[in-house]
This record gives C-alpha cells, structure tokens and sequence, in this order.
RNA sequence: GGGCCGGUAGAUCAGCGGAAGAUCGCCUGCUUUGCAAGCAGGAAGCCCUGGGUUCAAAUCCCAGCCGGUCCA
C-alpha cells in the first residue's frame, strides 16, 4: 500500500512527522519524537500513576465525555445493541461496535439508525478469559466506544482526514492529554470478511483506540473495493478510564466500587501498589498463551520488586481472584440480561464457562459469598446507564442461582468419582496421572485444581494441560453438505404476492421456465418453505404442486410429472385452501405459544427455533429446565387466553432501523432475517416478530391451541409441540378415542380409567411374583424328592424338564444350595433344546469343562462356570444322550459304580 | 454442531459374557429409649429402548432416546 495511505490532512497541517520504532521498525506519525512506536512490547507502561490526562474520569464519565464530544460534532448519539448478535448467524456474540451494522448496513440493504453516530456497545469475548484478572488488562466484556460514518457512493459522510482530527481533539481538548504524546501506528485492519487500512492510537505505552478505514471486501479470496467504505473507530472505554485514572491495574479504574464492595466483604488484605503497579507493567509486556506465561510475569515482577516470588503470589492472588469476580460478574449480566441461557451448548456454553470460573475465584477466596450476590450489587450500580438489567434483576439472579445449583451439583458427583479413583490410585501407590485428568475434567467438569482440593494424593498439572484438552477435540469437523437444488442456469425471477391477498387461492399466471420438475411463474401466490412454515401445495395446470422453494430471486414449484408443455403458456393456479389455512393458524399459534411461554416463565424465553406443518407445529425456546405439567398447562391457558381475546394480527413492512428502534431486539426471535426491510407481524401487548410467514388476521382465528408435548432438546431448550384449529379438534378426538379404547381393554368406564389401571398393574406385579415362587417352591419340592430318590454320597439328579426352563432354572438354583449333590435338567426351549449342569460347593468336577467337552459330540454347544454350565442341543434326543454321557463321566471321576 | 463419560432397587453406585449385588433409605420384630444407635428378618429391579453377535448379553457391537461434560 502506498505510504500516502496513512497522510492525513491533520498531519500535515500540525506538522506530523513520520517516523519509525527503532525496535519493531514499524512507521508511525507524531507531533513529538519518539523513539519507539510507543506499544508494548517495544515500550513499557509509562502511564500507572502518571495519567496522561488532564482530568480523572470515572467509567461513567469517560464514556459521557466521548459521547458528547462527538454529539456536539455532529453525531447523533444510538443506543447500545444487545451482546448477543441474534440478527447474524456467523457469530454468537458482539465482539466489536460494528457488529450490529454487519452485514446489512455494510452491504448497503439497510440503513444505519443515524449517520454518522456515535455509540457506546457493549461486546464480549472469550479468547482471552484465561488472562482475566491475571494481567491487568483483559476482560471478557468490555465496552467499545465508536463513531462510525457510512459513505454510501450517493452520499459521503466523512473519511481518514475527519476521523484522525476528532481523535486527536477528543484526546487534546477533552483529555487534555499533551499534543506530542499521542503517536499514531500505521497498519492493516482485517475481519469479517472486510479490510482496510488503519491507525493505532498509542500513548504512555498502551493502545488507546484504533481508527479503520473499511475499504475493501473479500469476494472468491480476492480483494475488491467495497462500494459504501466505512469509519469504524474504536476506542477502548476501560482502557481510556485505566489511563485517566492511572490505577494500578484497568480493573482498579472499572470496578472501583464493586471491588470496594467486595474487599470489604472478603476482608482482603492490602497489597504494596509498587507490587501491583509493576506487575501490570511486566504483564503489559508479555504475549500472555499459557501457565508459563504467567510464571514469568511473576518471576520478572517478583525480580524487579525484590521479594520471593511465593510472596507475591500469595499477595496477588486473592485480588486477581476479585477481580475475576468482577469481569464475570458484568459479563453474565449483560450475557443474560440479553437472553442467554446457560447451558451445555453453543452461546449457553459462554455463559455456564463464566458462572463456573466465577464460583471457582469465589472458592479460592474462602468466603461464604455467592456470584448472585455480586451480580446483584453491580446491576444496581449500573441502573442508571442500563435500567434494563435492573427491571429484569429477579430473571437475571434466577438463571444464575439455578446454575450455581448446577455447579454444586456437578461437584459433589464429581467428589465421589474423585474419591473412587483416587482409592485406587494410593492402593496402586501413584498419584494422579495426566491421562486421568483431563478425562476428570473433559467429561466430568472437574479442572485439575478441583482434583486437588478434593483429594490428598498427589495431583500433578502440566502446564499444558489446556492445550491437551483441546488436542483431544481436534479433529476434522466434516461439512454438512446443504441440500442445495442445482440449477444449471440463471432463472428469471418470480414477483411473490402472497402477502398482497392473502385469501387468494386460485390466478393465473405465465411459466417463465421449466427445470426438470421445477416451475418458474412470473407471478405467485404460492407460499414457498421458509420462516419454519412449510411451503402451499395446490395445482399448476393440473399438476399437483408438492413443494415450493424460494432461490435467488426466483420461486421454484415443484410439480409431479413432465411440466414442458406449458412453457410460456399462461395456465391456471390453485392453492390448496384447507392446508395455507392450516399452517397460517398454526402459525399464528406459534407466536402466541411464544408470547405465553414467556409470560409464563420469564424473559428469558426466545424461540430456539421453530417448525410449522398443517397438523402439527413446534416451537423450542430457551428455558433453563424441562417444563413441569403444571407450567405447560398455564402456558396453554395463556394461549388461549389470548385466542379468545380476539385480537389483532398486524403485519406490515418497516425499514430494518426504524423496526428495531419501535421494537426492539425481541424482533429476532427466528434468526437472522436479510435485507434492509423486515416484515414485522405484531400481536400488540402480546409478541411481535420479524417474520415472513402467513397468519390468520385475528387470534380468535385460530380457535384453539392445543399443547400435546413438551420434552427437553438440549439443556437449555425446551420443545412444544401443539396443534391448532382443526390439528387440534383433531388430536383431542384422537386421545379420547385411546382412551376410550384403553377403558374398553380395561373393561372399566370413563371414570374409573385411572384407578382400575393401577389396581391392574398393581395386580399384575403382585402375580408374577407369586408365580415365581410358586415355580421356585414346586422346583424345590420336586428336587428334593429326587434326591432322596437319587441316595448315595454324591447323589446324582437326572430329569428330562417337561415344565420347561423357567422351572428348569428353579430346579437347579434348588440343586445348587445342597452341597454335596449333582443335578442334569434339560428342557425344550422355542428354537433348541437347553440343558443345565449345577452341583453344591463340595462335589469336586468342572461342570463347565464337562460341557464344553461333551456338548459338541451331541451337536451342543456350552460352557459356563466351574458350578454352572449351561449348553443347547438341536433337538431332545441330543440332549438326553448328552445327558447320558455326562452322568456317566461324572460317576467315574466321583467314583460311583454306574446304576 | 462435534468429541468424551454415563443410564442397574426410592437414592448413591459396584458388577462388564455364564443363575441380579452393596450401602443408605423403607417395612417388621427385638434390643435400647440421647440426636446419622445396635441386632435379626423382609419388601423393593422390563439392568433406558430396539436391533445384532453368541449355546449364553446388564455386560460385546450398531442405532436411537435420556442425562452429564468439554470444545467450537
């Protein structure tokens, strides 16, 4: 890239000059010399106790200063997005201020809600939750301030020469930071799938904020140039109030009071600032990947400050474990506050990750004080900038307190296991090897310092026990190929009216192309598969339509049989009437499930997903437990409840900005939805949705929802399965029938259902055990009386089982408990012919080594245990003189004469 | 979405090819009437479901369902 790239009009007015880091050789622009480029590792923290700053700004404060900085420069101020990006589907979570503008804004579809804005948002990340508390400096959700300007080819906002100018007077005027300080880093921006020059602002050795140009985008792995480029700044709230305030470490600057809170709670001890303030500068050095790392911020700081390392280590410790109470805790506020439930999988996973770390920094503390309890005190902190948080506290401490349940849970399960392995372990005179922990903590959730602390043998933790663990998840994830129909050719688009009449059931229209089965209409009323909702069926000419699909611009029919003929013709059209009515009340029903589950069971609730055919619908929503009947049946009720209220279904298409600012986030509930305009379908009080499915116009339409199912899918979501209108009539008829028929079988009337089918089983129990014993007593009866039959010392009992196996078992079980005698029974079974040897614990043969031996001379085969032996014979011939032979044999070793 | 672990008595789990076990809890009796008491006896199981292998499956294999856990 030419270096003109980076030579703003401002550098040029002020007297900027470029010059280069005598340690990374890299090129940047300041209005003083520096040596370096004035970033860690090539300079140290200069700042700790020495702001650079004119003023000392709370975090509150900071960002009301940036935000109106920029307002008085022409920005209009917008509200933060939620942190969870339910408008995109390549990311969980907002990771960056752009997020909420990718891809729509960016592309151009949709307008932003104010150009250029300015904007405080709030994003998470969980690359480098290992550091949190550790390093001075990282956290998992920080906020990330930004003016943004979107320069669409019609209208220009502004570009490089504005954006470095607000900077450097945010910094000078507002701040008050002297002119010569700041040094301005050329580089390169990439993510997302877009690229850009940008300049990184650098100060008293730390990164302050950095300034991308989006200029380009990736299209086939080459870069082409984007047609609305786009100022994305970001500037680092945490980090701005760290350097205002020049605390030892960013945390002291963020969570001044929650950690006065909390050392006050924990009655942490003081630590020497020299220690602290060292240490973030050591750490502020290093590349933090792993334990190792972390020994060596240790070690150096331990050096520079002159103590043992131990020393420091046991002074540190308790406030990184404070602090990483902290970071956690905001973090699961806004995790949850904006619909996160915890679970085992996917952004649940994020939320569980943090509630464990943060139970575990609790623990390292030895304080009876819970992660709710802190997050309880911080949301009341942040009231005023986030009253969301604080008129849905009761949800939020409900999620969390049902986690911690979890964890201890998980815990004590894990203490057992712990215990078991370790007994065998101390017998086996070893400690725990490295294989046994990462399965401890793979499968059971126990990380190696759990296993310590539940165990006294000897636990050794390799400082890559980490990267093992995720060594062992590496493997290749294999692609689900999409079900995509291939279409050779461009086909012409197809104008969809649907939502024009939606009482249209029969037009005509011209097929514009044939592709195998497919047909392309220029116009349709036909509803093609999307938004859960299955696609109408009908006829085109005749043809019964079977599906329909939406590809590109155009519409795909797919009807049976050769559709050729009617290429370019104008031909008649018919929807099936009975199936749209069917699926549009069904989903009308789904989102008033959705409305009523949340009002049953909290905000929490957001639709997981969903599926609408015409007799069945399902709906998934996040909830932290399986559903009691008790709550399926207010949910029902609920729905209901509002299907009788005969209410208004509204739908109408809105510009994706002006939906979100009436709406709101809840618009989100089916995924991502694409495109600059979103049609919202609104059942006021009660739910409203970005959706582009077909619904009934009033509530009452729907008649009624029946709820048939509901099972858990995956921790964390819930399945319902219901019916509406028609559906539901009908699966009601259908299990009054089964229950009818179920009264027949029972031979008991309607109202006796219940009680005659327990005292049935009841019975049924009752007998089989009674046939048991009557089998065992008879059994023993009859071998008693044939071994007193049999006499001798070594009686011998031979018997052909009319009674059959069951009775044949018995027999032997009786045989058995006399000690010096012998038994052969066989009896018939369905397909062979089976034959048992047993004999009591002093006659002196291997029964299964008589069988193994002799059974296959008879076409058995056998074996079994040195008491027991058991074999099959095709037929009873076979097993008789199988029989024959092993008496025989058994006679001879015991030293009977044969009878 | 993927990997790993698991599903056996009311609870916690053992057994891992040859006839279903332990501990706690429960019931009955005795002994004691001092807080997780002792002794004796007893009840309690579709060993998750469905296929397969085998003479024989709780046990091995495959599929599914359910739970746990780790990773994206």
């Amino acid at each position: 890239m030419p270096d003109s790239e980076y030579e703003v009009e401002l550098f040029r007015k002020q007297g900027f000059t470029r010059q280069t880091c005598s340690k990374c050789g890299k090129f940047f622009w300041s209005l003083g010399h520096h040596e370096t480029c004035g970033e860690a590792p090539c300079q140290e923290y200069d700042f700790i106790g020495n702001s650079p700053f004119k003023k000392k700004l709370t975090y509150r404060a900071m960002r009301e200063d940036f935000l109106s900085f920029l307002e008085q420069n022409g920005h209009a101020r917008v509200k933060r997005y939620p942190i969870v990006a339910r408008w995109r589907d390549d990311v969980f979570f907002v990771q960056a201020s752009v997020y909420p503008f990718q891809p729509w804004v960016i592309s151009g579809q949709a307008s932003p809600p104010a150009n250029p804005l300015a904007i405080s948002q709030p994003c998470v990340r969980f690359v480098d939750v290992d550091n949190v508390g550790k390093t001075g400096q990282h956290f998992t959700m920080f906020e990330m301030m930004a003016h943004h300007a979107f320069n669409f080819p019609d209208r220009p906002i502004y570009w490089k020469d504005h954006t470095v100018e607000l900077c450097q007077l945010f910094l000078t005027e507002r701040l008050g930071i002297n002119p010569t300080l700041p040094r301005y880093k050329e580089s390169w921006w990439e993510g997302g799938g877009n690229s850009g020059p940008c300049l990184e602002v650098v100060f008293g050795g730390a990164e302050a904020a950095t300034l991308v140009f989006m200029q380009n985008r990736e299209l086939n792995g080459h870069r082409v140039p984007m047609d609305t480029t786009v100022v994305d700044t970001g500037y680092g709230l945490e980090r701005l109030t760290w350097l205002s305030q020049a605390t030892t470490s960013s945390y002291e600057a963020v969570f001044g009071d929650a950690l006065a809170y909390l050392k006050r709670a924990t009655g942490a001890k003081r630590v020497d600032d020299r220690v602290l303030r060292e240490y973030s500068k050591v750490a502020g050095m290093l590349k933090v990947e792993s334990l190792a790392d972390i020994r060596e911020i240790r070690r150096q700081t331990a050096e520079r400050v002159g103590i043992a390392v131990e020393e420091l280590v046991a002074q540190v410790s308790p406030l990184e474990a404070l602090y990483t109470i902290c970071d956690h805790a905001r973090a699961l506020i806004f995790l949850l506050g904006d619909g996160v439930v915890p679970s085992n999988a996917r952004e649940g996973y994020f939320a569980r990750l943090l509630v464990r770390r943060g139970l575990r920094a609790l623990k390292d503390l030895n304080i009876t004080y819970s992660l709710a309890d802190t997050v309880s005190f911080m949301i009341d902190q942040i009231r005023e900038d986030y009253p969301e948080f604080f008129f849905n506290k009761g949800d939020i401490l409900k999620l969390l307190k049902v986690e911690e349940t979890r964890y201890k849970e998980t815990l004590e399960k894990g203490r057992t296991t712990v215990a078991k392995i370790a007994e065998e372990r101390k017998a086996a005179g070893k400690g725990f090897d490295v294989e046994t922990l990462i399965e401890l903590y793979d499968s059971h959730g126990l990380n190696p310092d759990v296993v310590r602390d539940f165990t006294d043998v000897p636990v050794e933790i390799p400082d890559d026990f980490y990267a093992r663990v995720a060594a062992r998840h590496e493997r290749p994830t294999h692609v689900e190929s999409e079900k995509k129909i291939q279409i050779s050719r461009e086909l012409p688009a197809t104008k969809l009216r649907v939502y024009e009449d939606k009482r249209k059931r029969s037009f005509r229209a011209k097929v514009l192309a044939v592709e195998g089965e497919a047909v392309v209409l220029d116009q349709t009323y036909f509803y093609p598969e999307g938004g859960g909702q299955e696609a109408d069926h009908g006829t085109i000419a005749d043809r019964e339509v079977y599906d329909v699909q939406r590809m590109g611009t155009s519409i795909l029919h797919f009807v049976r049989g050769d559709a050729t003929s009617v290429l370019k013709k104008r031909v008649a059209c018919v929807i099936d009437g009975e199936r749209r009515e069917a699926l549009m009340r069904n989903h009308t029903a789904t989102h008033i499930v959705l409305g009523a589950a949340r009002k049953a069971l909290g905000n929490h609730v957001w639709q997981a997903g969903a599926h609408k055919a015409p007799d069945l619908a399902r709906l998934d929503i996040t909830h932290y437990d399986a559903l009691t009947d008790a709550e399926v049946a207010r949910i029902e009720e609920l729905a209901n409840g509002e299907v009788l209220g005969h209410h208004q279904v509204r739908a109408k298409v809105l510009a994706r900005d002006v939906a979100e600012k009436k709406f709101g986030f809840r618009l989100y509930q089916g995924g991502s939805v694409p495109g600059g305009e979103l049609r919202v379908v609104e059942i006021p009080k009660w739910d409203v949705e970005a959706c582009g499915g077909t619904h009934v116009s009033r509530t009452s339409d729907v008649s009624l929802i029946k709820i048939l199912r509901s099972t858990r899918i995956q921790d964390g979501v819930v399945r319902l399965e219901y019916a509406a209108g028609k559906g539901a009539l009908e699966a009601i008829r259908k299990q009054t029938e089964d229950l009818r028929r179920v009264g027949e079988i029972l031979a008991a009337p309607a109202d006796q259902i219940v009680p005659t089918a327990e005292r049935i089983m009841g019975e049924w129990k009752e007998l089989r055990k009674v046939a048991q014993k009557a089998t065992d007593e008879r059994a023993a009866a009859k071998t008693k009386q044939e071994i007193e039959t049999a006499k001798g010392t070594w009686p011998i009992v031979k018997d052909e089982v009319a009674q059959g196996v069951g009775f044949m078992m018995s027999m032997s079980k009786a045989t058995a408990s006399e000690p010096r005698v012998t038994g052969i029974y066989w009896a018939a079974a369905p397909n062979d012919v089976k034959l048992v040897l047993t004999r009591g614990v002093e006659v002196p043969v291997d029964a299964a080594e008589l069988v193994r031996t002799v059974a296959p001379e008879f076409r058995g085969k056998g074996g079994g245990k040195p008491d027991f032996a058991q074999a099959s014979f095709p037929n009873v011939d076979m097993a008789r003189a199988a029989a024959a032979k092993l008496e025989e044999l058994i006679r001879k070793k015991l030293g009977i004469e044969s009878g």
